[in-house]
DNA sequence: CGAAAATTTGACATGACTCAACTGGAGTGG
DNA sequence: CCACTCCAGTTGAGTCATGTCAAATTTTCG
C-alpha cells in the first residue's frame, strides 16, 4: 500500500533496500473517516502526511466562519501547514478529511533524521517543495488576474478528475467564490474558452 | 558583494572555503537599470538571481495588458520563474527592475552541476523552497479571505520596509487591486487594525 | 525646467456577495 | 420500504465592494 510513495520517490533518487526499509519505518498509517478533522487551528503540526487513499483538504476558516481551500491532496499528494511545520508554531489552518481516507504520517524530527542518515532525501524533499512552489505562483497569478469564470476553467482544466468527485461548495471555496455564485456561474452559458 | 549570498548559505549549511569558492564561480554579476526587463514572456528562463542590490519584481501581463505582481525581489532575495526553470519551457513571466539593482546570475544546469558535486547546496534550496513555499500558502489564505483593506495591512505589516520604497501602483497590482481604488482605499479612515 | 509618470478624484457600471426561501437527493432509523 | 432529516444546490431581490473611464493634479526624473 505504500508502493505509491516509494515509487514517488524513486522517480526522483535511487533506493537501495536498506534506504527504502528505513525511509517507510518512519511512516505510520492512519486512516481517517469522511469529515473527520486531522489538524486543528492553534496546533503545532507534527506530522507531514502522504495520501495514499481518498482526498484530504487544507483549509483556513475566517472571522465570519467561512472556510477558504488551501489545497486538495489526492491519493500520491502530500499535505500539511508547512508554516506550522517549520515555524513549530501553532498554526491558523485546519485539515480533514472529504472521503473517507487512508494517509503515511511522518513527525517532523523523523524527517530530520532521515536528512541526518541518507542525505539524498534532501533531494526528493527539494524538487517537492520546487514543483509545489511553481504550482502556488501559477496559484497566485490566476487569482490576481482572472475572473472567477476563468478561474473555474482552470481549476476544471488543472484537475479533472478532483472536480467530478468534490461537492462544488468545495470547489467554490478553493477559487474563491461563494457557492451561491458559482451555481449561478454554471447555470449560465459557459463560453468554454 | 557576494558575501550577503554566502552568508545566507552558511545560515543552512557549513561550507570548506573550497565549497564557498566553486559555489560562487557558478555565479555572474550583472546590473539592471531601473525598468530594464530581465526576462520577458515567451522566454525559456535559463537563469536564476539572487538580488545584491536594489529590487526587482516578478509580474504577468493579462490580456488587457494590466500588471500583476508576484513577487517583489529586494537585496537578499532570489528571483525566478520557477514553472519555467524547472520545465525549460517558455514562461508567461516578466521580470524587471524596480530601481538600479545588482544580480547574481547562475544557470539552470549550474546548479545541477553544483548539486552533483557538492550535494549538501540540496539542503540550502530546500530549505528556501520550503519557506517561500509557506509564504506562498499564506499569501493564498490571505488572498481568500481577506477584503482588499486587509490585505494592504497585511502587506504592510509584512514587508514595512518595501512599501516605502514602492510606487503605491506596485503595491496595488501586488494586492490586486487598481491603483484608484487602493488610492481610494488609503484616503479613507485607515483603522489600524 | 519640462515631459512623462504617478496619484487623486468623481460619476457611473458591474461582478460578486448576502440573505432567505425553495428543491431535491442521500443517508438513516423505524 | 417509507418517512424524515439534513445537506447541497438553486434561485431571486437587493446590496456592496471594487472596477472603469476620464479629467485634474502632483510628483518624479531626465
Amino acid at each position: 500500500m505504500q508502493e505509491i510513495l516509494v515509487q514517488q520517490v524513486k522517480d526522483h533518487i535511487q533506493l537501495s533496500s536498506e534506504e527504502e526499509e528505513f525511509f517507510l519505518s518512519l511512516f505510520t498509517k492512519k486512516k481517517i473517516k469522511r469529515k473527520h478533522i486531522l489538524v486543528h487551528e492553534g496546533e503545532v503540526n507534527k506530522y507531514s502526511s502522504f495520501v495514499i487513499g481518498g482526498i484530504l483538504r487544507l483549509y483556513s476558516i475566517d472571522k465570519n466562519g467561512f472556510e477558504h481551500i488551501i489545497q486538495f491532496a489526492p491519493a500520491g499528494w502530500w499535505i500539511g501547514d508547512i508554516t506550522s511545520l517549520l515555524s513549530q508554531k501553532p498554526g491558523n489552518l485546519y485539515i480533514d478529511a472529504i472521503e473517507d481516507s487512508e494517509i503515511l504520517q511522518i513527525l517532523k524530527p523523523d524527517i530530520d533524521l532521515l536528512y541526518t542518515k541518507y542525505p539524498k532525501f534532501e533531494r526528493y524533499f527539494r524538487i517537492l517543495a520546487e514543483n509545489a512552489l511553481a504550482a502556488y505562483q501559477q496559484r497566485a497569478i490566476s487569482n490576481l488576474s482572472q475572473p472567477a469564470k476563468e478561474r473555474y476553467l482552470n481549476f476544471c482544466r488543472l484537475y479533472p478528475s478532483l472536480v467530478q468527485h468534490l461537492p462544488q461548495k468545495y470547489v467554490a471555496a478553493y477559487i474563491g467564490v461563494t457557492p451561491e455564485f458559482l451555481s449561478k456561474m454554471l447555470s449560465q452559458p459557459v463560453s468554454s474558452k
